[in-house]
This record gives structure tokens, sequence and C-alpha cells, in this order.
RNA sequence: GUGGGUGUAGCUUAAUUGGUUAAAGCGUCCGCCUGUGGAGCGGAAGACCUGAGGGUUCAAGUCCCUUCACCCACC
């Protein structure tokens, strides 16, 4: 059996239906894995992430070399049962981290050089390093450390990080064969994946993609992405990525996105996706909604729960949708745990985001499966008012 | 009834003690959030101008008088 298999592939557009068999499991992609930085989604069980449909979780190497430990998990027999997670885990390289939180970060042919945000103390992330934490937190899908700089983008600076990136790359999948070889893998099912770099230049992404896929990875990220460019900076990477890569391998594309967003990378032939937002906007009380546009095509908006105006909105937050708050509770109640800061108003607004996320990708799968994934991308947009 | 105190934005308070267009927090409204930040940030409206009315003064939220409301103490 294959890794990845390809079940369908859109006629009109890049997009394909498939599924990722993982040592924990198939995951169908499209897939949107929900975030779970230190271990957790937050405030969500692991149950109730597996009731809702969820195949895969990411989590962030990151936090948890950081806190409690990778040493810790591995002893613990892993992420997996350290958080009673059955299902797939997907680990960040760290890279991202260091370059958005870490307080001083200084790119070196070792790896970078930081200081933790939390306690301020200095180390090394070297590829070597990231593979040796993932390998203990037993991810599904591990990722090599890659290097790559913020918006707007430069293309030496961009020049460089892709060359890092590959060497980086070369060196993170030495260590990775060691140690899969030496047998003392927590997880033995564990695949690295590349990343591909080149921020929006055509030449540096096609150079990036060639040399990522001259190693030889099961399946690939598109990084470099969701650091501040607008939207149609972060699609034309996308496009000028995606011809460069096999077919036959799944896509992840990092950090991304918006509802919308997500719709336009399956268009362009991303089969994956991790980002903050569904869960991060929940703890900030915005919320996705189904809507219509003005041909009645499926589309969506976001509410701000807050607001006066749900004051006395005894209805749910979206007719459409099946999650816990939406069967149970008014926005009116939703509006008043918010103002009243209660930890419930985090967990149901959670727990609305990820639902929403999980049904749009199967929707995603069901038009792409019943063919119309063409005319459904068409109209799906947010509706502002 | 007597004495004392307090009245400033929807709410809680400020105003160098008589000195420019009365300030802030909360709340309200608008926006930001993209390989996690349960954090924050930016902006706006809001006082028919300081309970009401009158007076002193070049100048009053601030001083004086009257009145109203509320609070406390004593009869």
């Amino acid at each position: 059996m294959e890794y990845f298999e390809i079940l369908k592939k859109d006629p009109n557009s890049k997009a394909r239906l498939g599924v990722i068999h993982t040592a924990h499991g198939d995951v169908l992609t499209p897939y949107f894995n929900p975030i779970g930085t230190k271990g957790t989604v937050k405030s969500i069980t692991s149950e109730e992430l597996k009731f809702w449909g969820a195949d895969m979780i990411l989590a962030n190497t990151y936090h948890l070399w950081q806190r409690p430990g990778d040493a810790l998990i591995a002893k613990a027999g892993g992420l997996h049962k350290f958080m009673n997670w059955k299902n797939a885990i997907f680990t960040d390289s760290g890279g991202y981290q260091v370059f958005s939180l870490a307080k001083m970060r200084q790119v070196m042919e070792a790896g970078v050089l930081f200081r933790f945000d939390m306690d301020g103390k200095s180390a090394i992330l070297s590829p070597e390093k990231s593979i040796q934490i993932q390998s203990n937190l037993g991810s599904d899908i591990a990722l090599i450390l890659d290097d790559f700089p913020g918006f707007p983008f430069e293309y030496e600076r961009t020049k460089q990080a892709i060359e890092q990136t590959t060497r980086w790359a070369e060196r993170a999948k030495k260590e990775f064969e060691r140690i899969t070889e030496a047998g003392n893998s927590v997880n033995p099912g564990q695949k690295l994946w590349g990343i591909v770099q080149g921020a929006s230049f055509p030449d540096l992404r096609e150079r990036s993609a060639k040399e990522i896929r001259a190693l030889d990875f099961p399946g690939y990220a598109i990084g470099g992405v969701a650091v501040g460019e607008p939207t149609d900076e972060m699609l034309k990477a996308v496009d000028m990525t995606i011809p460069h890569l096999e077919e036959e391998k799944p896509r992840h594309l990092l950090g991304v996105g918006t509802p919308y967003d997500i719709v336009q990378a399956v268009l362009r032939g991303c089969d994956s996706f991790d980002c903050v937002i569904p869960t991060r906007e929940a703890r900030h009380a915005k919320l996705y909604i189904s809507s219509r546009d003005q041909q009645g095509r499926e589309a969506y908006k976001t509410i701000d729960i807050r607001k006066a105006e749900f004051a006395e909105d005894f209805t749910p937050v979206d007719n459409e949708c099946d999650c816990y708050g939406c069967l149970s509770h008014t926005r009116a109640y939703i509006r008043h745990l918010f103002a009243s800061d209660e930890p419930l108003s985090i967990r149901l607004a959670t727990m609305h985001n990820i639902k929403f996320y999980l049904n749009l990708m199967k929707k995603i799968r069901n038009a792409l499966e019943n063919e119309y994934f063409n005319e459904f991308a068409e109209g799906f947009k947010e509706i502002k008012e």
C-alpha cells in the first residue's frame, strides 16, 4: 500500500482527494490539522477531537522541548500515550517558533542560536536536535528544520535561506535514518517530510523544490508562507511550488489559513493544512458561521460574539452547525460567558470553530468525490457586511 | 428636624487645589490576529460641559447662595 493514495483528481484544477496512511491511522485529504501546541488543543480532550472526526493534530517541538521536555514524553511512551491521542500527530520542527517567539535569533550553519522566550536561556536548535526531539515525541509526520525570512521578502536573504534549508535537510535526513536504523524510535512508523522555501520568487521556489525532491522525502511542506504576506502573495508562492513537486506525494501548506485560503490552496494542489486561526480566534470570541452569497452559493461569515447585538439573541451560533455548543446553547449565553470571562466560553468557541473547519474539509472532500469542487470553490468566500 | 458628606461620560473615578479645547479605566462601536500568544494592539463615539438655578471673578467642576437627590450621624 502506498503511503499516500490519490483517490480522485479534480478535472478542472490541481485539487485531489486522497488518504495518507500514517502509523496511527488514515488521514483523509484535503485535511486540516487542529493545533495542539503543548500536547493539547486548548480546552478540548482527545476523545472529543476524535468524536468530531479529527484524524490528525499538530503539536509543537519548540514548546514541548521546553516543557515538559521530550525526554519525559519519551518516558511516557511518546506524545500519543502522554496525551491519550490514538490518531496521527504532525510535528513542526521548531523552526517557526524560533522565528516568531524567541527573543533573539541568529541563523548559523550549525543551527539556530536563540533564547527561549520562557526562561531566557540560550540554546542551539540544530537540524539533528530537532529530529531527536521529534523522534522522542514519536509523531507520525516530522519536519526538517528550515530557514526562511519574514515579509517583505528579499531575494538575497531568501536565496541564503533555501540554501541553508537544503543543507539542513540533508543533515536532518541523515539523523532521522540513523535513529530509525538504530531502532531507537518511539514511533518506528514516523515519516520525515521535507520543506520547500523560496518566498514568492519563482526561480528560488523551483530550485528549492528540486533540491528537496532530490532527498526523496515521502511528503512535502510548503513553508515560508503565513509570515505576514498578503493572501495573493501566499497563493503565488503555492503556484510557483506545486508544479515542481511529484504528483504522487502529499503536500502540506504550513500555517494556512482562513477558510477562503484553504479552499484556494486546495484548488492549487495542497493536501493538508494547519493554522492557529480557528482556535486562537475562538479564544478571542471570533466565530466562523455558515452563510450564502447573493446567488445562494455556500460561503461563510465571522461574528464577534461579544457584541451587544447578541445580548438577547437566543438562537444558536450557527444553525447549520452540529457542534456541542450550537446544539445546546444560544448566542446570548455564549456572549454572557465571554463577558463574564468564564472558561466555558473558550471551550464552546473552540469546539465550534474546530467543528466548522473539520466540516469545511469534509465539504471539500465531498465536493471532490462528487465532482463539483470547482463550483464550490468559485463561490466560497467570506461575506462581509 | 439638626449637623456633616457626596453629586463630573452608561458605570467607577481624575482634574497640579480659581487658569487653555474636562482626563482615564471599564463598558459600547470598528479593525487587526495565518508552521498557537487563554496575549495583546490600533482606532472611534460618548459630557447639549460637571444634579438644577442664580451669584462673585478677567477666569468657576473648583468659591458663595438657593434648591433637588442620595449617604452618614444625632434627635
